[in-house]
This record gives C-alpha cells, structure tokens and sequence, in this order.
RNA sequence: GUCCCUGUCGUCUAGCCGGCCAAAGACGCUCGCUCCUCAGGCGAGAGAUCGUGGGUUCAAAUCCCACCAGGGACGCCA
C-alpha cells in the first residue's frame, strides 16, 4: 500500500490540511508501506506529457488561462475544446511556443471516431463512454505543472499500481485515466469506485460545506476507537451479507471484497447538536464493551486526569456507560475531582422520603462505613443490614449515600464506586452532604 | 444542456441467475422485563404496497421497456 499526496495544485496546499490527513491515517493504523509526494515527481509527469504530445495524442492551446472560465458548463452546454487550437499545425505550434508564449497541454480526444472508450469497473461493472462525449481535457497547466489526470496516470503507471479505489465522483474520470493509460503505452489498474457518502442534505459531503464531520481526526478526537470508525465506515455501502454488523479489523479484512460492495450512495447522519451518526456511537459503544477492561483503561487515558492503575479500577464501573471514549470525563469525573462541584441538596432526598430520611440515612451510613468491610460484597451486606435496621427500602438507603459520594443520581453501580472513591473520600463527602441538610 | 451512476422501512443494509418475500437484519423510536439510579442485557411493537407506469410469466423486489426522482462529472481543482 502506498500512500501518495496529490498535492500539484500548489495553491491550496496548506501544512494544516497535509497534518490531518496523516493524522488521522496514522490513528486509523492502516500501515502503508511507501510514501510519495507529486510535487517531488514533476519531472516524470512532463514526461509522459511530452510523450503524449510527440505521439501527436495532444496539442498546446494557446488560449489564455483567464479565458477558460468560458469552458466551465453548467447551463450552456458541454465543452468539448478549444476551437482553433486543436487544428493548429504542429509548425505553428511550435513557433508559438518557442516564441514564449504559455500553453496549456490537452489531450486530443478523436471526436470523430466511432465507438467508446471502455473499462470495467469492479464495483459498477462494465463502463462505456463514447469518444465525442469527452472533453480534450488538460494534461498540463500553462505554468508547467501537471493536472491531477496526468501526475496521476503517470505515478500509477511508475508505481505499477495495481488498485485504484475512490470515490464514485471519478468514475466519468476515469474515461479521461483509461485514455491517459493506453496513450502512454501502460496497462490501466483495476477500477473500484465506490459509492460516495452524503451529507443528510443530499449533497455529498464536502469538508467545505459540511465542516469537520468529514475529517478523521474529529472522530479520533471525540473518542471513537479506531476498529469502530473503520467499522462503521466499512458498512457503509458494503456488508459481509451475513447480517453481521460488528466486526473486528482482522474479520472486515476476511470478509471483504471489492464485489460486495454496492453501487448506491449512502447518507451519514449528524445534525448541530449531535455530530456523529447513531450507528456510529451504537457500534463504538459495541467496541468498547467488548475491549478487555485494562485495555480501555488504556485509550482513556488521553481524555482523563488520572493514571493507568487508577483507571483500570475505574473501568469496570464505566464501560457500559460511554458511547465515546470522550464521555469518560462527564460519566467519571466524580472519581477525578478533589472536591464534588455543588448540587441541590434536594438530590439527596430518597424518593418516597424526605429530608430528615436523607438525614437519617447518611448519618446512619457514615458510621457504617466506618466499620465496613471496604469491598463490593462488604459494602452490599452493610448498607443492605442498614436500611433494614432504619426500616427503608434499600433504594432509599443507597440513593442519598449515592448522590453524596458522586454529587448526581444517575453514576455507576454504587458499591464498587464506594469501593473504588476509598473509605475516607466516601465518609468526607457524606458528612459534607450531611452539612447540607 | 451533455454524459455517467443510482432508486427496498427515517437511516445503514439483506434479498435481485423469478416461486420458500403479503420482504429479512441492524441503528434509531415506543413499550415491557431484569434492576441500588443510569447504563447494559432480554423480550415485544410501530415502521417499506420493494421510485412510478406498462409489459413478459401460472408466478416479479427479482427479467424487459418507458418515465420520474436523486446524485455525480463536464476546471489550466482534486
């Protein structure tokens, strides 16, 4: 596998977006074995144009780069080419040019010949295009550098690519490619495009339009594993046809084919306040139950104040509660903060009960903590012995020892978290939320 | 405008060399059960006349034709 940028359109070349991109490959681990960048490989590109252009498979339009906005269709038809420049001999052509004036290289598509260019795609099939539906397209810019149908026809040729798989948006394109191939005497790659991915407006996503939902590293970021995203991406106009769902790195390389993969365009659902589609968070969350619990503690690490023993700990109490690696932070944070941030002390009245309940059982439970004996199984039997003494429901005896030692209702299993805060943390808060009452 | 591609529940998909499909799974949604809260697990339910109209056939989501809709390409951007 190898990894090339294809960065000839100087102009936009940012570092900021060379970053991200490897970034988030790295993250995604993909493990290429090679790296290029078209920029290095210019003097090859000029190459296979020159030899295009001396085989008389293009010609140089004159035609001045400001001009060509008159070639951009839309509403008033298709262009095809230049007038004038295709037909200028080859003498004329070349006195221009050496008299210094700039070109364009385009490649000549005989429009007059019968029948269609052809390839076969693997995801789409067999693919025909007739030849006076193609456009003499630019081989090379005016300032000599190479456009991206030519630098890349002519690193995959070099770098004898054997795939090219990408989105369904080249597919046209790929007429353009085919024609490149066979003028500069290569064997074309094996197709694949793929259906491409939609924004729920109907559009394809675009970083542009769409914002940061298409970059990987936002997913990274908020606490997708990388098997997850991958995983979701994955199903994303393919399925092992199985109705298996969730599947791990080493079985999506098992099952995957470039035939199983279909032809429609697939919608990726995010609205402003949640950015990640459902199935993504359902299947992260997928993932990250069935992680190993010191493993998980692992990948929080990033997103927690806290260390590896501590957080193996933690873990166990949390894994089920976290869509995100990132939900970490508001699901255990009780386990982080020195000190519990304010709440009602309403939250400590047991339902059913009231305040003197509340009273009662915290003050009932700090001296039963005192004592107890500081594991799971110590804490059930001492807090269960407790309500039964004050003549409660056991509920209404955890509830307000919850809500004291976490400082909300809804936390993780209560006597592990007890297990977990530590004696002397637990009894600090319960007698600061007795203070309370 | 020209050319290319696509069209099954809200979404992602299965089925598509015709009958077992009055269409299956998953996410999401609703409702139960389990239960120390939440989460998870388990169970149930709502949800598509298979884009539309014709044909072929004893029989069509599956084959053929037309139409419509959506997307993509048409740039000296990738």
């Amino acid at each position: 596998m190898i990894l090339r940028i294809d960065d000839t359109d100087v102009g936009r070349n940012s570092d900021a977006s060379l970053t991200s991109i490897f970034e988030g490959l790295r993250w995604l681990d993909l493990g290429w074995d090679e790296e290029y960048k078209q920029s290095d490989r210019l003097a090859l590109h000029r190459e296979v144009a020159n030899a295009i252009f001396e085989k008389g498979l293009a010609y140089r339009d004159f035609t001045r780069a400001e001009a060509t906005d008159s070639e951009k269709s839309g509403s008033h038809g298709t262009w095809l080419c230049n007038p004038g420049m295709r037909e200028l001999t080859r003498q004329e052509s070349d006195r221009r040019a050496a008299a210094g004036e700039s070109f364009a290289l385009r490649f000549k598509v005989p429009h007059d010949r019968a029948g269609h260019v052809t390839f076969t795609d693997a995801v789409y099939g067999d693919q025909a295009k007739a030849y006076a539906d193609i456009e003499d397209f630019a081989l090379l810019r005016s300032d000599g550098m190479p456009t991206y149908h030519l630098a890349n026809c002519a690193d995959d040729a070099d770098l004898r690519i054997t795939h090219i798989i990408r989105g369904q948006e080249h597919l046209s394109n790929a007429f353009k490619h085919a024609l490149i191939f066979d003028a500069a005497g290569s064997v074309s790659p094996t197709f694949a495009h793929l259906p491409l991915l939609m924004a729920p407006d109907g559009m394809k996503l675009s970083k542009r339009v769409h914002g940061p939902v298409v970059s990987v590293t936002t997913y990274r970021d908020a606490g997708f594993l990388p098997a997850a995203f991958m995983n979701f991406l994955c199903l994303l106009g393919w399925s092992p046809k199985n109705d298996r769902e969730k599947l791990t790195r080493d079985e999506t390389v098992e099952l995957f084919t470039l035939e199983g993969i279909n032809r429609a365009n697939a919608v990726v659902n995010f609205t402003e306040e949640e950015p990640f589609d459902a199935k993504a968070l359902w299947l992260n969350a997928e993932h990250i139950r069935s992680l190993p619990p010191a493993e998980l503690a692992r990948e929080l690490l990033p997103f927690v104040p806290a260390d590896l023993a501590r957080m193996t700990q933690i873990t166990p109490l949390i894994q089920e509660r976290m869509k995100l690696l990132k939900d970490v932070q508001s699901v255990a944070d009780f386990f982080f903060a020195e000190q519990l941030p304010p709440y009602d002390s309403a939250e400590l009245i047991p339902k059913k009960g009231d305040a003197a309940m509340a009273k009662t059982v915290l003050v009932r439970a700090r001296e039963v903590l005192a004592m107890a004996e500081f594991t799971h199984d110590g804490l059930d039997a001492a807090l269960r012995a407790a309500s039964v003494e004050l003549g409660i429901k056991a509920g209404q005896m955890f509830e307000p020892v919850r809500v004291a030692v976490c400082g909300r209702k809804i936390a993780p299993p209560l006597f592990g978290t007890l297990e977990v805060l530590g004696r002397e943390t637990c009894l600090t808060r319960i007698a600061q939320a007795i203070e309370k009452l």
